[in-house]
DNA sequence: CCTCCGCCTTAACCCGGGTCAAGCCAAGGT
DNA sequence: ACCTTGGCTTGACCCGGGTTAAGGCGGAGG
């Protein structure tokens, strides 16, 4: 077993024999990346993903207005992949870019779906990927309804403290939907209201 | 079979036995609720789930600061419940309101567990939803990160063209993320320009 | 028929964030 | 040591949306 950390990570959403497990090491490949570098790039096929050894990635989305906005970023033992492209078998619209140098181990969907035919332990674990990453969605969903841009700032940093100082600060701005321009003011207002 | 079309409309997603539709069936039952009727409270234990057979909901998240927020509306063939929180395991957080006299077939959690355990076509369905759950929230979310209200409002009436009067104004309002204020001006903003 | 209520609109004022532009600072390259 | 370069900050100005408050209007009920 070439990834134990791993393992028990996804063991522990379900039960999922070592022999399975094993038939996924098969075939997955180690990629590193350099800083700055892509892992996918807007239009490529959505036919891979990847679970981050070894760095941060961001998930931007090019909208059709040249406006670039942050869906998540991803640290150590996440998934990285245009999961709601692949979902829909469309083309990427997501660029996912190296923010340090990382290491990931990159799956092809089609290898995926082999295993799925093998065991439905891998049904089940696709079932619970899905659900953690709408309550995620979710959640952020509400944060833009009713928090305002300085609520979400806080809540982001209590809950990714593991980002502090790896991501640049405009990337927290497109993160929460604001321009770096805006959070700087904020952030600067937050230092005076605290003497 | 006492309800074919809604049969129909699950066995698109996934292969879906009628035999083991038919235990579903067995299960489920119907409930009417009256205009302005509550389906699920805040507080409630999120232990079932019902599909929309007549009627329209709209699912109304509490935030501590006394704020209403829609999340989602919901019309016939559609999916009602606290979902996130049955997920998480949490009482629900949401109120889900009749916004019309309507009807609802009514599952228990508990019900729809054992008949996963019983045939794998039930762990298929939940992978499905929870996947087409996730492209519309992740649709939602960029639409909030780049697009205005204005945008968001036409983007809102190009999608749910069946909602059109049946919903109060001030609840599209809630569910734009703005108040009803705002979007009375954006309104008679957009008929002017129209001359 | 009139009134009340729910829902929507309009207006005045404020404030947060967008935009544009200038400037600062630290790290690297030459 | 110098000049880029990238990333952050600051200021001035504008605009969209929040807030509050005052009507308008149509439907239900007395």
């Amino acid at each position: 077993m070439r990834f134990p950390k791993l393992f028990e990570r996804l063991a522990s959403l379900t039960p999922l024999p070592p022999e399975e497990w094993a038939k996924a090491e098969a075939v997955a490949k180690e990629q590193s990346l350099a800083k700055r570098e892509l892992f996918m790039r807007p239009g490529d096929a959505a036919d891979r993903f990847a679970v981050v050894l070894q760095g941060v990635f961001r998930g931007v989305r090019m909208s059709p207005r040249g406006g670039e906005s942050i869906k998540a970023f991803r640290a150590e033992g996440e998934l990285i992949g245009a999961y709601a492209e692949m979902l829909q078998q469309l083309p990427s619209m997501t660029a996912i870019e190296a923010l340090e140098p990382s290491r990931v181990l990159v799956f092809q969907t089609r290898d995926f779906q082999a295993l799925e035919r093998g065991h439905v332990c891998w049904e089940r674990l696709a079932r619970r990927v899905a659900e953690q990453h709408f309550v995620l969605k979710e959640r952020r969903e509400q944060e833009f309804l009713d928090l305002s841009a300085e609520e979400r700032l806080v809540k982001f940093w209590e809950e990714h403290p593991h980002l502090k100082g790896r991501i640049p600060q405009r990337d927290v701005a497109a993160y929460l939907g604001i321009t770096e321009v805006a959070l700087s003011r904020i952030v600067s207002r937050r230092r005076k209201r605290a003497e």
